[in-house]
DNA sequence: CCGCAAATAT
DNA sequence: CATATTTGCG
């Protein structure tokens, strides 16, 4: 019967706010038009071989950016808001982008930086495949009802891919015995866990699955959620935790390997760090920061490189607008039906 | 446009 | 090296 398909949704709003979610950031924004220039990759020798060194960040000169990277202009415009002048916290970071190299060559040929999925990105995205159905959840869909500015349906095709595949393999899993889906039991039972690194199990756990989604043979009826209301509680913390977040922006590889690196950063009050997962978003006008932020928080992260022995990394990190009170377009039910 | 597979970057 | 993400093809 009914089951509690329906129950899951009920904690929507249980799921976001948390402490460790509201990261009241500071905004350290970029101007539009920095942020859309924020792009360029840096050409590493796709070399097996290639042991270190890479050029550390090359951030490149505020080139403007004026044309939509990619064509696909996926963005529904997005109010953004201004970005609160909170400065005062960035004080440098033009001070090692250059590098040498001369930072000129971002305006020609954008190519965006590996986007980096968050807990809280994935959420969403989650969310949305949620609302649109396994049916209708294709990536064009998705990623308008996201509307997260910057997303591609590139970037939505290609982990909907891996979150379908993730879904199969906890069904082969699951089969048996523990009926929770969403128990990930990261380490709990250790039989999973195998193939897949516990950052995508913890990833994707991060993030609850909708139960429907296990079960292809139920199609749970389109049951339309009157509205999502996020109840954010945005209080004013310590910037210092925007730089966290902002440096995590910097260093999302960490998230996806190892999380022992964490180390550095639990120094909350509560304790409350215990995910390796650093980039949060936040709510606010934020839009991109693919950056070498480089906080000016000492003592949080210093270097926290050492996974995989590389050193620059440039990642976009998109930042889904809405916020307090969000709701779904209903763009869902748009054609058929 | 979507899904899958391969390639590349981190 | 393995994984994640990107890119190309059917």
């Amino acid at each position: 019967m009914r089951e509690d398909d329906s129950n899951w949704f009920s904690r929507w709003e249980e799921e976001l706010p948390s402490p460790e979610e509201l990261m009241p950031i500071s905004q350290t924004l970029i101007t539009p038009d920095l942020a859309l220039a924020f792009d360029i990759r840096n050409p590493t020798s796709t070399a097996t071989t290639n042991t270190t060194s890479l050029l550390q960040q090359n951030q490149p000169p505020p080139p403007p950016a004026p044309p939509p990277p990619t064509a696909t202009t996926p963005s529904p415009n997005n109010p953004l808001q201004s970005s609160q002048p909170n400065s005062a916290e960035y004080a440098a970071d033009s001070a090692d982008l250059v590098s040498g190299a001369a930072g000129d060559e971002p305006a020609r040929t954008l190519k965006r930086p590996r986007l980096v999925w968050t807990p809280q990105l994935h959420k969403r995205f989650v969310d949305a495949v949620a609302h649109l159905g396994i049916k209708n959840a294709v990536p064009k869909t998705i990623m308008q009802l996201m509307s997260v500015d910057g997303l591609t349906r590139e970037n939505v095709a290609s982990h909907l891919q891996k979150y379908r595949l993730y879904l199969k393999r906890m069904q082969g899993l699951s089969s048996g015995g523990a009926g929770g889906v969403n128990g990930t039991g990261g380490g709990g039972g250790g039989g999973l866990a195998a193939g897949s690194d516990a950052a995508t199990e913890h990833l994707f756990a991060s993030s609850p699955v909708p139960a429907h989604f296990l079960h292809p043979g139920r199609p749970n009826s389109d049951h339309f959620l009157p509205f999502v209301p996020v109840a954010a509680l945005q209080h004013h913390h310590h910037q210092q935790q925007m730089a966290a977040a902002a440096a995590a922006v910097g260093h999302p590889q960490l998230q996806s390997q190892y999380h022992r690196q964490m180390g550095h950063f639990g120094q909350p009050p509560n304790g409350q760090f215990e995910h390796p997962f650093l980039a949060r978003q936040t709510q606010q006008p934020v839009h991109r920061m693919g950056a070498p932020v480089h906080n000016t928080v000492p003592g949080y992260m210093e270097d926290l490189e050492s996974a995989s022995g590389n050193g620059g990394r440039k990642v976009l990190t998109l930042f889904p607008t809405g916020g307090r009170n969000w709701s779904w377009p209903s763009i869902a039910r748009s054609k058929n039906f």
